[in-house]
DNA sequence: CTAGCCATGTAATCCGTTACATGATTGG
DNA sequence: CCAATCATGTAACGGATTACATGGCTAG
């Protein structure tokens, strides 16, 4: 972040929320020290503030030896998350939930999926225009298409999925009845 | 896990790692621990184990009391997960990555979409096939399917990210040689 | 004048993995 | 007999969040 131009801790954390909170999150109880270590590590110098008014700020800076060490970062394959998806755990056991439950946390799913994709379509068409200006807006814009493709296929999902839970709801209901419903 | 067949600490970590592991994942510095404090809160019991031949196993039962806390659980609305995505965290600063790295990134994750589509063409049959027969079957093949969409969707994600990411080292390119390419 | 934002930081805590230790049994 | 698998467990460690503490500045 110091790369782009992000020098104070609290910057790095707004801009981790503004634009990268999608799919990343930091705390400042990770950002302020990570930083300290960092200039220990001579990564990062710290910038005599010149008496500006205001708070007290910390602006640091990359130094020659951060930048590499940034290069050979960004080179190294990514790893990938485990993902730790309660949605589909709870699903998975989902024969021994009340009748109902399983459709309702789709259902609310799929709401939160339509809420990402109304942002999505406002973020978007600016950022398209900008990253013609800006290359640095580009690789942004990847990250968000991203997001907006994998919230799309979770919609289809859902509605899926509620198909079928509501499919095997009647099933168990017609068992119970003695299939007394035909 | 108990409330559908599995015992033993060991069957559980066998069970996420074999059914469960594109969405989850366990240690055994976790599993067992907590089934001693399961046993301890009165939401499990451990079954005497009746001179089994074998190694030494702790098998354990769900109590009542565990099983109302189970569906409790289950009706509770999922978390959803933090992401955290290493692979845009880096697209997103890929200005600063040397060239190529970053569309190599993306084509790793296109190979493991495509490795993780092709096990879920083996998986899928067979599972559908079953689930008519068991009901608990049907809600496993739920998150199978999740999987899937989410992977094409990567897969798509990936195709276009590719040119994208080739049309910016071209139009750099072109800058760099003072746009003598024509 | 006060609420809200700018700004920095630390300590407690939590959740979870990794590494290690142990030992029985079984199949080749 | 030896490797793999079944099976259980603990200690150390690490990464990250949460809660808390502090204080200046600014806009209404």
């Amino acid at each position: 972040m110091l790369s782009v131009g992000l020098e104070t801790g609290y910057a790095m954390k707004k801009h981790v929320e503004g634009n990268l909170s999608h799919f990343w999150q930091e705390s400042y109880g990770q950002i302020y020290p990570v930083l300290r270590r960092l200039e220990d590590e001579g990564m990062v110098r710290r910038r005599k503030s010149a008496a500006t008014p205001g708070p007290r700020r910390n602006a640091y800076l990359l130094t020659a030896r951060g930048e590499r060490e940034l290069r050979g970062w960004l080179a190294e394959a990514p790893e990938l998350p485990i993902p730790r998806m309660e949605l589909l755990l709870k699903l998975s056991f989902g024969e021994r939930a009340d009748a109902g439950v399983c459709i309702e946390h789709v259902r609310e799913h799929r709401t939160m999926c339509e809420r990402d994709l109304e942002l999505f379509d406002e973020m978007e068409p600016p950022l398209e225009a900008a990253a013609l200006a800006h290359r640095n807006v580009a690789f942004g814009l990847l990250t968000l298409r991203y997001g907006r493709l994998l919230r799309e296929a979770e919609l289809r999902w859902c509605d899926e999925a509620v198909g079928r839970l509501a499919a095997l709801d009647n099933e168990h209901e017609s068992a119970r009845t003695g299939e007394a419903s035909r």
